[in-house]
DNA sequence: CAGTGTCTGTGCGCCAACGTACATAACTCG
DNA sequence: CGAGTTATGTACGTTGGCGCACAGACACTG
């Protein structure tokens, strides 16, 4: 477990050409990432980008009042900080580790040179559209569907992202993490449970069907699967 | 009004070195884009990318049960159809006029071969990141904001849009934006109405108060504007 | 100017999720 | 093992938005 794994887990890096693979590994930079812990906040320069390999991070909105709300999950598919190489530097978003394990970083000036290489341009760009398809369902889920669909979609997102079936995650921060209350997600929870869909205690999900999970959840996780899917179609794992 | 107006309105457009203008000109075809038109439906490959002028155009996710919402606008500032430089040619999302007016449009085969051509390519990503954060913005509102919150935010990002207060829009077509029952709309822009901040008669709706509007706003409306200024500092309208 | 379709207003019961408050259960550490 | 902390369960009144039903107001068309 704490040894260090194939740096190419990341389905991005995977996908490098393998000239160009050879010139980015100097470059890479391998980092543990602790639960909890804040990649980047709303607003500040960001001085990497994150590719991560088993870590899954998550991108919130934190509102003026304090609440918050999931825009979308990166995990070994992604990377964290595109607004990097889309140019912005920064944005109104924060980063959050969502489960703990392993990324590769590169420092802002050496991403944005790579950038300007074509090859690796056209799969980092491609990867940002599944990633908006991502935030636009979430835009729609929050609007339409019911918490047990919402939470169903999001264990399934979290779940392909994760190389066993267990999650380690409180309800509390589920909750924050799909901008609802603590005993919502007790109560949605309790119902997938008591449908045999999932096993939990204090803080360990483990999901039991996952067949089930995809029939109680709302068609919005089947669209961002299927778009990164055929987005990216080089996947490793899956 | 029906006379052709500058076609550098579009403030991307506006943005080109003069060199690449000059090249991009006989590519450009002049359209009108009447109330209604769908510009691309989910799923089906564009043929062209629209750039505004004085149009207005909203990206809809439509649900299997027909339920809809908005994703975000496009307007004068920005161009539809960034999956086709983003590579992915598709987008789950349908494009729809949401306020009568005219565009210029290229061909997709020529807007790919141009975003070969490093300055077009980074205008067109920030702007794609500031497009990102409206979407990001729109799931946040959409969880915790009041529908007449919302109704301020949606109002005052299409006045941004336009060159008169008065919009072309049916309670109907906001609930339909919104993804909310057109009632709704009905009881939040009454009290918008009776708190003097907007004046409508059968599908035509006037901002008389627009410093009134942003207070009643949540910070969605704040965010997002304050990113498109930052991303996009080259603005000429506002 | 009568007729018909479109747009807006209002009322009522319903329900999911909220805010709040507190109870129980499970780990953790001295 | 007992005290303190963290996680989960339950309960109750409130509320924003929904679904439905229908009534008026306006506008175009023949």
């Amino acid at each position: 477990m704490s040894a260090i794994p194939n740096p190419r887990q990341n389905q991005l890096l995977a996908s490098l050409p393998d000239a160009d693979w050879e010139r980015w590994l100097p470059q890479l930079e391998w980092v543990e990432l602790s639960l909890g812990r804040v990649i980047y906040e709303s607003g500040t320069t960001l001085a990497h980008v994150y590719f991560p390999t088993t870590a899954i991070v998550s991108l919130l909105y934190v509102m003026e009042t304090g609440a918050s709300a999931e825009i979308a999950v990166v995990g070994n598919e992604g990377v964290v900080g595109i607004s990097l190489f889309m140019g912005g530097e920064s944005t109104p978003s924060r980063a959050v580790v969502q489960s703990a394990g392993h990324a590769l970083r590169m420092l802002s000036k050496v991403i944005k040179e790579e950038f300007r290489r074509a090859p690796v341009l056209h799969l980092l760009l491609r990867y940002t559209q599944a990633l908006i398809t991502q935030m636009a369902q979430t835009a729609a889920c929050n609007r339409h569907h019911s918490l047990d669909q919402q939470l169903c979609r999001w264990l399934l997102l979290s779940l392909d992202r994760l190389t066993s079936a267990e999650l380690v995650m409180t309800q509390e921060m589920i909750a924050n993490m799909l901008g609802v209350r603590r005993e919502g997600v007790t109560e949605a929870a309790g119902s997938l449970q008591k449908a045999g869909l999932i096993h939990y205690v204090r803080g360990h999900i483990t999901v039991l069907d996952r067949a089930g999970l995809e029939k109680r959840s709302c068609e919005c996780y089947a669209v961002v699967k299927r778009e990164y899917d055929r987005l990216l179609p080089n996947e490793l794992a899956q």
